[in-house]
DNA sequence: CGAATCTTTGAAAGACGTCAACATTGGTGG
DNA sequence: CCACCAATGTTGACGTCTTTCAAAGATTCG
């Protein structure tokens, strides 16, 4: 199921590497990465890392997007984020020493970059630069959660939907595709565990975001159309 | 307010260096965060750091709880985490830079020791056992956040109480207090801000949970009778 | 083209928050 | 040391947000 590339280009050239976690590294270190790595392709919907198993490597994702989520005790799922070209992923636990807190999974097709724990760990504390790179990230991601946890417990969802809604256009959008509609691989389903409600819920609230000219959509595209709507609707910012 | 005691004592007789982020470090580098610090006293209510200010240092507690949380935007607070003895706290916003997203404020009489930035950051930078253990623990702290978003986002209120009267118990329990009830200067209020509820829901879980003989109380002492029991309440683990 | 999946809508029950009133507590100044 | 005030705790009633269950459309993919 996962076809290994035949070229395996370099990370030099990764036209994501300025958005990565490497865009600090010099040529040479840059290197180091590039000669540990493998870049594979995965379909939509596989599942590059389980929950709850040890870590073997990290994954940088060089097209495609990919849903972090968590399965909670009843069984469903709760993303945490949306990964995207250029970001690095499954590190946390393998530094923490840990199984998986969560599971990262393609939602369209994707080309994905593979490097193995040892060398990525070896590298890691070798590099000064990456190290205090990761480090920081790491720490500011922690400054995002405690957000999200406030607006999870706080929000109703409402709110919290059209939090989300925000969030995704960052998310997708580029400079060239500024006013497109958001086309995301992401069922109703998931749009609710990423909000933290029922599907049925998210369906009416999206109606009613409808009815308000906040967003429009055709299938799965959602098209924002009132940004400064919506972030008076999630009382944002 | 803010007294300044006349002994500053060794980090390395701390009683709860053991319990710390300092636990690997030798010697040397002990006497390194000795020589940095200083310990102030602090009374019940007084805030450490403040939300959207630049961290200035870190605090290490040597006695006493302080409640770590976020005010939303709505003004009310949400409690992330509850720190005790030999927590580090305020390190991350001051690692990636920013701001702090929450707020440290203790609950009791306490003693806290006082790490200036620049002196933390520079040892922190020279010493890689430190840098290690603290990179781990924050990658540590990102799985449990996760956990706990995962929870407020799929767990009914019920649950998360149950949730949380274990966690406190986990917190506050020493291996002297095995059995006692948790005497925690956490107002209803408090309680309901950190399993984010309203008050009065709170207390009505309260009152079913000792219907349940799951917990006993008395005023602001909280028993937890049946760990197994609120267990399954919580359906957890 | 048909099975499977996904989406949408309706109706009803339940969980939870809000408001208001009252009780209790703890801290403070006299 | 006591009395009093302000803060905290508790209870009831009520409304609303949300979930759940059921069933009917729509879409997708093999």
């Amino acid at each position: 199921m996962k076809k290994k590339l035949l070229s395996n280009f370099s990370c030099k050239d990764c036209k994501y590497l300025k958005n990565s976690m490497f865009d600090e590294l010099n040529d040479d270190e840059i290197n180091n990465i590039y000669e540990a790595k493998s870049c594979s392709f995965y379909k939509k919907g596989q599942v590059l890392f389980h929950q709850d198993t040890y870590p073997l490597g990290v994954y940088c994702i060089n097209e495609g997007k990919v849903k972090v989520y968590k399965v909670g005790d009843d069984g469903k799922e709760q993303i945490i984020y949306l990964a995207r070209e250029g970001n690095l992923l499954g590190y946390k636990s393998m530094i923490s020493d840990e199984k998986y807190h969560v599971a990262g999974e393609t939602i369209e097709d994707a080309q994905v970059c593979f490097i193995p724990k040892s060398m990525f760990m070896e590298i890691l504390f070798r590099t000064p630069t990456l190290n205090k790179r990761l480090f920081k990230e790491v720490c500011h991601q922690l400054g995002v959660m405690t957000d999200i946890i406030t607006n999870m417990a706080q929000k109703p969802v409402r709110e919290r939907l059209a939090i989300v809604l925000l969030l995704l256009k960052e998310t997708y959008s580029t400079a060239s595709n500024e006013n497109e509609p958001i086309v995301l691989n992401l069922t109703r389903e998931d749009l609710a565990n990423f909000v933290g409600t029922a599907t049925e819920t998210l369906i009416r609230l999206l109606h009613d975001f409808k009815e308000d000219n906040l967003i429009t959509t055709n299938g799965r595209k959602i098209q924002i159309e009132d940004t400064t709507g919506l972030r008076k609707v999630a009382n944002w910012n």
